[in-house]
RNA sequence: GACCCCUUCGUCUAGCGGUUAGGACACAUCCCUUUCACGGAUGCGACACGGGUUCGAGUCCCGUAGGGGUCGCCA
């Protein structure tokens, strides 16, 4: 046997890029990588009438923004093309004659043809789920062509596993029960069948198969969301894969330690909040400048006029910690970016529950505007004289100056938030307040 | 209905005959703290059930129940 595997993964588009996909195709990728093989991309579009242009395209963005690059495929080339079905019909003629030829095939009335199945025991031997028998079928023999001369996915599958010279069928555990079909196939070609690991299904938070409508189905939606491509990525590998490196690992450890039979068998349900967890861990590890690069998209939907691409920046990395996802950002930073900024409603409430508060405002707008130098530290020391001055406390200054000048009743050191914003605008902001006092 | 896969805290899981059944997420409490977070600490919390095998079973076997999947001229 060759030394290094080839494996595919074959996506029908049909609809968008959905996470059991996506996670059939990351394995898949992963021991490719693993083993140094080949990973192909092959476009299963036999049935004309359910195909569309945008669940092709939606399969291939998913897959680059997810970094699963193809050695074969649609755009990377390769020896065994083309890698639609659509283009491959010659072959599967091909093939079909060859089954004729040995008797397996017989037609029905309206020209549909069937394989006739070998009706002996077929085992399937799987990396994931070990040994698994199945006895001599009583199903009906499969349909292998449609009356239009059009192939069905069993037989085209086969065809291509053996034309691609696919080692290893890395795949869903729907497909473990009609294995033995393909098996059958294989045998009637004179091959020997793939190696096969069948992984676990990823089900909904009810425990039922994910779909459509279950939240995170879809790889388009975790982009929109502002999710990192690498943690989910990573949450993916931990449905049904638990290497003892443990849980957050990077693209190079993942590789290096995937190993087919350690996958589990047991279907996983998906979680959205440990999936967002991942996503702000890596969220953390962004410098400064790759999240501001991540997060601009995010603050632009968002209608922020971002002029100051350094305050921007600084703004940005000052929420880091308090957010999971990108598109949770704006919310934390939009006041940096528009002086015409709104209270919250209960930030109001508190700044007029206390008629000093417009004299204590007052004072830390006259103390700051005659602050010499503009760094945090100085910020934060001119206020503790300011406090110390007003026999107040420092801790009762700071959530006033927080309100007047965001607005916001949370958000980074109040330090840094006159920092990032200048002493002009500062001053402006309290001004700006207390005129609403 | 037949066949296939599966079954440890709410969720993801460690465990591969002898463990106080461990970790992560979530949740709760405390610490840190100008807010919110982050971080740290502690707590809560599981072997589906019934039979075997064994000195000893979460680990092996059988059964039951439950969950998932497949039986298409979809893929």
């Amino acid at each position: 046997m060759s030394d290094t595997p080839r494996v595919r993964f074959a996506p029908s588009p049909t609809g968008y890029l959905h996470v059991g996909g996506a996670r059939t195709a990351l394995f898949n990728w992963l021991y490719a990588r693993h083993r140094g093989g080949k990973f192909i991309l092959r476009v299963e579009d036999t049935d004309e009438a359910r195909n569309t242009e945008a669940a092709k395209e939606a399969i291939f963005d998913g897959m680059k923004w997810l970094g699963l690059d193809w050695d074969e495929g649609p755009g990377a080339g390769g020896d065994f093309g083309p890698y639609f079905q659509s283009q491959r019909k010659a072959i599967y003629d091909d093939y079909f004659a060859k089954l004729e030829a040995a008797g397996r095939v017989y037609f029905e009335d309206n020209g549909a043809a069937r394989f006739k199945f070998s009706r002996q025991p077929i085992l399937v031997p799987d990396m994931v789920c070990g040994d698994v028998h199945f006895a001599a079928t009583e199903e009906p023999d499969m349909t292998i062509r449609r009356p239009d001369g059009s192939y069905i996915f069993h037989f085209v599958n086969v065809v291509d596993d053996i034309e691609m010279k696919i080692t290893h069928v890395i795949r869903g555990e729907d497909h473990l029960s009609n294995t033995w079909k393909h098996i059958d196939l294989f045998h009637a070609f004179g091959k020997h069948a793939p190696r096969y690991a069948h992984i676990p299904l990823i089900l909904n938070p009810t425990g039922s198969k994910m779909s459509k409508r279950d939240e995170g189905s879809a790889i388009a939606s975790y982009q929109e969301a502002g999710f990192l491509p690498d943690a989910v990525f990573n949450y993916l590998c931990m449905l049904g894969w638990t290497p003892k490196a443990g849980e957050k690992l990077d693209r190079a450890t993942l590789i290096a330690a995937f190993e087919p039979s350690d996958i589990h068998s047991a279907n996983a349900r998906f979680d959205m909040t440990k999936c967002t967890w991942f996503n702000a861990q890596y969220l953390r590890e962004l410098s400064p400048e790759a999240l501001f690069a991540t997060a601009l998209p995010f603050l632009e939907a968002k209608g922020l006029q971002i002029s100051d691409h350094a305050m921007a920046a600084k703004a940005v990395y000052s929420v880091k910690e308090k957010v999971s996802l990108l598109g949770e950002v704006p919310s934390w930073v939009h006041y940096f970016f528009t002086d015409d900024y709104s209270y919250e409603p209960d930030v109001m409430t508190k700044l007029k529950a206390k008629p000093e508060n417009a004299t204590l405002l007052s004072e830390l707008k006259a103390d700051l505007g005659n602050l010499a130098a503009w760094d945090e530290h100085t910020i934060h020391t001119g206020i503790e004289a300011t406090a110390a001055r007003l026999a107040v406390k420092a801790g009762a200054l700071m959530p006033l100056l927080r309100f007047a000048l965001s607005g916001q009743s949370r958000g980074p050191g109040v330090a840094t938030i006159i920092d990032l914003l200048g002493k002009d605008r500062t001053v402006a902001r309290i001004e700006r307040t207390l005129g609403l006092l």
